[in-house]
RNA sequence: GCGCCUGUAGCUCAGCUGGUAGAGCAGCGGCCUUUUAAGCCGUUGGUCGUGGGUUCGAUUCCCACCGGGCGCACCA
């Protein structure tokens, strides 16, 4: 194995692992399975903790429990042991007595290493110092650790350490492991919310010929049987509403999309995507929607509904705001956004170069320079500028404004919706125009001639409703970063990655 | 892709303007039957991210590369 002299990749100390191997061999004579197997009826350690416990007495034995876990502290008085058991509820500390377990046991016990996982049998209580303990009588080896693991009372500092190595963070770094709850609870949450309404989950393709549904770069595969370049899907959209087309009046999918673009602590280029369209609604049905299936959220996760995000509190007590881009515009930037020479003033005055673009391009610039930052909300901004929004319908009485809001919270983009076009010519027309402004990158846009067929054969008006869920489970677990909502968020390959292999698809 | 910051023992961190590395914990050997980051005695452990340069001498200064963080761009 050559290692190409990079990374901060760490190597374990050998001295570290042969003891923890010598240790093994050590079990493998006392006749111990140092891999373990079945060890049924556990309880979990939070179920423990609320027993009733009252302090040890040799005349008056605690409940008995049984508990599996990790071993995450290990101190030794002699002929007494205190160790601190771990697992996805909680800690406990057990304690060990030379008296109290077999001569084999007491042995075994001494070959407990940080890290390894047991299994024990013991009477609840209290020690002297009021810990609550589990006094072992039966000790079970579940499994050995052969890498010596960090110092708990540290935890891990080191983030790409934590990245790379998220099977410890978890153990270690308790935000991490009561994030990955809360984030499951966030989805079902969701899920039990819409299944309520009616709403049918569906699975749509991730392998596709054309990448749409969204403005961005796919990345690209490859069917070697059939011998043709594949994209990984951008979007849910139109395969949902293919779906709208074939009768499904409320559906929605939460999967996976892939986007070929920069990293950051609001972008993974994997990310997970709620997509929900509702047949004979339109956008203002989808923001009604939009806030109930929060407030669900917030409510399956705290007991307020003012909850705290970095150093501010947000406060989710309904009805949010909901004001018009336009009014938010004035507000904000001091002008009305069809003034074309004041707009044009106020992006040089923020310094927004404004040479050969277009109006609305503008508009939109300073509207995410001036106006977003001031969106702690929640706050609904709804009726954008039509040429910012081509898959969007247009309001009967003003062709100029589009049926789409954006829910904004601590200036983020939350949740996107629309009243979905369903004009097959309109749409033809807009993915034409599309193309060809964007001659330069082709793979940005690409005209779906299966999608405009569905199209012709007749959508339903429809409301659509799109949710970044790593986004909204940063929000409602107060994560910073998107990559501390994501369990295996994307990095670089840890030491020297093989030579790519030619030949590359595009830039 | 560009700019700034960063990489020292298994973990967490020191290391002043250049003199070839240090602590706590973990590990190893002892002592201890009520500890709480347990304590006491002893002890092992590092090509200071990688490569090159300057220098009598580089963890320290310079350059390149690799990994990571933040910001910008692209976007959600």
């Amino acid at each position: 194995m050559t290692k190409t002299g990079s990374s901060a990749v760490t190597e374990t100390n050998p001295e570290l692992l042969q003891a923890r191997l010598e240790k093994l061999r050590q079990l493998e004579a006392l006749g111990i399975d140092p891999w373990g197997g079945r060890f049924d009826n556990t309880q979990p350690i939070g179920d423990i903790r609320r027993l009733p416990a009252e302090p040890f007495r040799e005349d008056q034995p605690g409940p008995l429990v049984r508990a599996a876990g990790r071993v995450l502290r290990y101190r030794s008085a002699g002929k007494l042991l205190f160790l601190e058991l771990w697992d996805q509820t909680g800690r406990i500390q057990l304690m060990i007595r030379v008296n109290k377990v077999s001569e084999r046991e007491w042995q075994i016990a001494q070959l407990i290493d940080l890290g390894d996982l047991i299994g024990v049998d013991g009477e609840l209580g209290k020690t002297k110092t009021g810990e609550l303990t589990i006094q072992v009588t039966r000790l079970t080896y579940l499994t050995k650790s052969l890498e010596p693991h960090p110092k708990d009372v540290f935890g891990l500092e080191d983030i790409e350490y934590r990245l790379r190595h998220r099977y410890l963070d978890m153990i270690y770094t308790a935000d991490t492991l009561r994030r990955a709850q809360q984030r499951v609870l966030i989805i079902r949450t969701i899920r039990n919310y819409l299944d309520r309404l009616g709403y049918m989950e569906v699975e749509t393709p991730t392998l596709q010929a054309i990448a749409g549904g969204a403005a961005a770069r796919p990345f690209i595969t490859h069917h070697n049987a059939l011998n043709i370049d594949l994209y990984l899907r951008i979007a849910l959209e139109l395969y949902l509403k293919r779906l709208l087309v074939g009768g499904l009046e409320k559906v929605y999918e939460i999967g996976r999309v892939f986007r070929n673009e920069g990293i950051s602590p609001r972008h993974n280029p994997e990310f997970t995507m709620l997509e929900l369209y509702h047949a004979y609604s339109d956008y203002h049905g989808m923001m009604d929607l939009t806030e109930g299936l929060i407030l669900a959220c917030v409510d399956a996760l705290y007991p307020s509904r003012i909850i705290p995000y970095g150093d501010k509190m947000i406060d989710f007590t309904p009805p949010w705001k909901r004001a018009s881009y336009a009014e938010l515009f004035r507000e904000y930037v001091g002008c009305d956004m069809l003034d074309e020479v004041k707009v044009a003033a106020a992006a040089r005055a923020e310094g927004i170069d404004t040479t050969g673009k277009e109006h609305a391009v503008l508009v939109h610039e300073l509207f995410e320079d001036v106006v977003e930052e001031k969106l702690i909300g929640p706050i609904f901004v709804y009726d954008y500028p039509a040429p910012l929004c081509p898959l969007t319908k247009r309001k009967r009485d003003n062709p100029a404004i589009a049926e789409r809001f954006e829910l904004y919270v601590h200036s983020m983009e939350l949740a996107n919706a629309y009243t979905e076009l369903n004009d097959p010519i309109t749409q033809e027309q807009t993915f034409s125009r599309q193309l060809a402004g964007l001659s330069e990158d082709e793979s940005m846009a690409r005209m779906d001639r299966d999608f405009i067929r569905a199209l012709r054969f007749g959508m339903p008006p429809a409301g659509g409703l799109g949710i970044g869920i790593d986004r909204l489970v940063m929000l409602l677990t107060n994560t910073q970063t998107i990559r501390d909502v994501i369990l295996f968020p994307l990095l670089r390959p840890e030491s020297g990655p093989p030579a790519p292999q030619k030949p590359h698809h595009e830039t």
